[in-house]
DNA sequence: GTCTATAACGGGATAGAC
DNA sequence: GTCTATCCCGTTATAGAC
């Protein structure tokens, strides 16, 4: 059993209390308290804050590329379609703690505002490669004017969900279901899906009602 | 020409200086000073910066419980119901400091949270009650489980829609357009919407593409 | 009501020993 | 690599004069 890095475990430890209480709540104090390591040693392997924000940035920004590598002439499918959709709110749940503070975060670290547009624009264009492989295969029908304003929303929507879910339904629930989310997305697409694949979303969605 | 109280004018630079610069970003320290007083007066007319922003956000209250008092029964116009969209983009607009680091804005007044998800199960009833008026005359046609998700769907992007265009729009234009948000709300009624009204929004948005 | 101090605190970050 | 101690600064908030 090798010893995790403790340059590691500050990153760990970090994105879990950026997610739990929110980054600007975080000071690099709690963090090394949570480590029971020193804060001179926090220091010693970052020298800011804002560096350990960066580098979770960077991590995002990469599983976010990999994952929205969307092949441009692949038939996909309505299952891929949703287990994508699946991996790609596991991701942003993961960095949540991005999303939930969005202006304040990209702020104070101003060097991400341009990057992190950059992930959404590939996003919207991910969207739309998938969108037009529906429309290839036959079973979407959309106009290119809606086809836009679907994509956006889209974007939006996995950018905002997780936060809007956890903010308005607390009460019942705090464990957050990625399902639901994915559910809300294939939902946008449904009126303008083939009958056969509209059915197939009736039945997926039965498991959220 | 009768002269605005300072306290008054505390609550509008706070506004103005909490949109701009982000709620956080803001100390009393850079109030006062956008003002021309001291902290010391500032503090003499709020007990504390929450304070202000506890005024702050009852305004909100009241202006959004005016918005949404949408009667029950009656037959709401697609044409009014633009112009509700409008009125509630530009309310979301005058506060938006609120939506841009909502979690952490929530976290640190806390008793604003409680406030805030009542506001949002308004908005959502007040959605239904409109596309309720809109399937009575005829106009939608939507099944009972859609509903509720196109309901949720619509909240969520009342919400983000503001900090979502300037944040991935910033290159372009720096003035948002709340028309742009109203459309992109319309469009996700429209394909339940009877053909005529359809047609009907198509030329609305001519103006937006 | 408004001002000038200044107290009180917290958080980011560094110095230097071990 | 890790620690303790400390500095520095910005921010909130108060005291007390005018």
């Amino acid at each position: 059993m090798k010893k995790i890095k403790t340059r590691d475990r500050i990153l760990e430890a970090s994105l879990m209390l950026f997610n739990s209480v929110g980054e600007p709540n975080v000071t690099t104090l709690l963090i090394s308290d949570e480590l029971d390591i020193s804060p001179g040693n926090l220091y010693y392997h970052f020298k800011s804050k804002g560096d350990i924000v960066g580098e979770l940035f960077t991590s995002y920004e990469h599983e976010m590329h990999d994952l929205l590598a969307v092949p441009a002439d692949a038939d996909i499918s309505l299952d891929q379609q949703s287990f994508f959709l699946h991996l790609l709110f596991e991701t942003v749940a993961r960095y949540r703690f991005l999303y939930q503070d969005l202006v304040n975060v990209l702020s104070r670290y101003d060097q991400l505002q341009t990057r992190f547009r950059r992930i959404l624009k590939k996003k919207t264009s991910g969207f739309r490669t998938i969108c037009e492989s529906f429309r290839r295969q036959g079973i979407m029908d959309i106009r290119d004017g809606e086809l836009d304003a679907l994509c956006e929303q889209l974007t939006l929507t996995a950018c905002y969900w997780s936060s809007f879910d956890s903010l308005s339904h607390l009460e019942d629930r705090e464990s957050m279901d990625p399902g639901r989310g994915v559910y809300q997305m294939m939902y946008l697409l449904l009126p303008y899906l083939a009958p056969e694949e509209k059915e197939q979303i009736y039945l997926m969605s039965r498991e959220y009602l």
